[in-house]
DNA sequence: CCTATAATCGAACTCTGATTTGATTTTGTA
DNA sequence: TACAAAATCAAATCAGAGTTCGATTATAGG
C-alpha cells in the first residue's frame, strides 16, 4: 500500500507509516485522553520509540491534530454523499444519522477523540509556547481550518433539519439546537458504547434514527 | 456557615474554606481541563499558593473528585425531588430535563467538568502511583462510589422513561439507549453553551424538553 | 559498489508541575 | 497568657514527558 515514488525505506523488518501511527494514536488517545497519553505510549503501540515519532510528525500537537483531521474527513465524506442525494429530508437525515453513529461505534477511538480532545487542541493557542514562531503559526492555521470543517460537518445536519422543516416534512423546531442535541447524543455514544454489548453499532444507529425522526415528525 | 466546633482559624484577613476552593477549582477546571489546570492556577483563583491547597485536599486527584462529587450531588438532589413527586411521567421527565439542563447551563463549570474530567478520574487507577498504598486505596473506593452515583443519576432518567412507556404515556422505545441519547445531548450543552448567546439556559431547556417529549410521544 | 535519504534508536536536555518540608502567623481555649 | 491546632507560604524536591541530537542501519538508484 502507499508505495508512492521509489523512496528509501527504514531498517530491518519494521514498516510503519504515518497512517499506522495515526490509527495507533487514535486508539491510545481514546483509552487515555490527550494529556495522559505519552509519545512513548503511542510509539509503543507501533513498536517504535518516542523519538522516532518525530520523524513522522512535528510534535505531539500536530499528531493529535492529524488524528482528528483524518477522522473528521472520513466522517464528512460519507455524510456528503448522503446529503447530496435527492431523497426526502427524512430519508437523508436517517441516512446521515446512521452513518454518523456507525462511524462512532465502528471506530470509537477516532470518534471519542473527536469529542474529547478538542479542548486540548484549543489549549495550544493559549499556551503560546516559547518556540517563538516556527510551528505555532502553522499549527494555529491548521487548527482553525479544522474547526471550520467541524462547523461544516455540523451544518450538514443542521441544513437537512432546516430543509425538512421548511418542506413540511418535520415539525417546527429550532434547527440549531436540535442539531446540537442530536450530535451531542451521537458523540456521547463513543463514551459508553462497548463492542460486544447488548446492541451492535448498527442497532444503536437504528435506535437513534428512530428517536430523532420521532422527535421531528409532524 | 460550617462553623462546627470551636476550631482555630487561619491568619490575617483571608478566609478560604474547602467550599471556596471547590468552586474555584470547578471554574478553572472547566476553562482548562484537568491536565491543563495546575494546582497553582486553582490556588491563584482563591489567593492562595499551591502548597496551601494541600492543607485542604490530599492531592490534585482528590480535589477533582471532590468537585465532581459536589456537582453530582447537587444535581441529583434536585432531580430526586422531581422524580419522587406524583406527577405524570411526562411531567416528571419534563421537570427533570429542565432541571438538568439548567444545571448545566447555569453552572457550566461543574457541568462540563462532570462530563470531561471523568476520564482523568479513570486514569488514576491505571497509573498506580508509587505511593505504595496510602491514598490509592481510599481514592479508588471513593472513585467507585462516585461512579455508582453517576449510574444512579442515569437511572433516575431511565426509570422515568421506562415507567412512562409502561404507563402508555410514551411510545415503545429502548429506554436505556434513549436515556443515554438524552444525557449525551444535555452534557454536550456544556460545550457549546455560552452565557449571553441567542438563547438563555432556560430557553435551551425548553427546547430540550420539547424535543424529548416529542421523541417519546405516542 | 557508492551515496543520499529514510527511518530508527539511545541518551541527554529541559521544563513543568505535583508534592513535601519546615517555618510562621493567627486564633480558640484552658 | 501560654499551648495546640489551623492555615498559610517560600523554597526545595522529584519525577515524568516532550523534544533534541548524533549515530546507526537499510534501501533505492545510479
Amino acid at each position: 500500500m502507499e508505495g508512492g515514488a521509489g523512496l528509501a525505506r527504514k531498517p530491518a523488518d519494521q514498516s510503519v507509516d504515518r497512517e499506522d501511527i495515526l490509527w495507533a494514536a487514535a486508539e491510545v488517545l481514546h483509552r487515555n485522553g490527550y494529556d495522559a497519553t505519552t509519545m512513548k505510549d503511542i510509539a509503543a503501540q507501533v513498536n517504535l520509540t518516542a523519538a522516532s515519532l518525530y520523524h513522522h510528525f512535528k510534535n505531539k500537537d500536530f499528531l493529535l491534530l492529524n488524528v482528528l483531521e483524518v477522522g473528521l474527513d472520513l466522517t464528512i465524506e460519507k455524510l456528503e454523499d448522503i446529503a447530496n442525494s435527492d431523497s426526502s429530508c427524512a430519508d437523508k437525515l436517517a441516512g446521515m444519522i446512521r452513518s454518523h453513529v456507525v462511524s462512532v461505534t465502528g471506530n470509537v477511538a477516532v470518534g471519542a477523540a473527536m469529542v474529547f480532545e478538542i479542548r486540548s487542541l484549543l489549549n495550544v493557542s493559549v499556551g503560546a509556547r516559547n518556540d517563538g514562531e516556527s510551528f505555532v503559526a502553522e499549527f494555529v492555521a491548521r487548527r482553525n481550518q479544522f474547526f471550520a470543517r467541524r462547523d461544516y460537518f455540523e451544518s450538514l445536519f443542521r441544513d437537512t433539519v432546516r430543509a425538512g422543516v421548511e418542506a413540511g416534512e418535520f415539525r417546527e423546531v429550532d434547527a440549531a439546537i436540535v442539531t446540537r442535541a442530536m450530535l451531542g447524543a451521537h458523540n456521547w455514544i463513543g463514551i459508553w458504547f462497548k463492542e460486544g454489548g447488548r446492541l451492535s453499532g448498527e442497532q444503536v444507529a437504528d435506535v437513534m434514527v428512530d428517536t430523532w425522526l420521532a422527535a421531528l415528525r409532524v
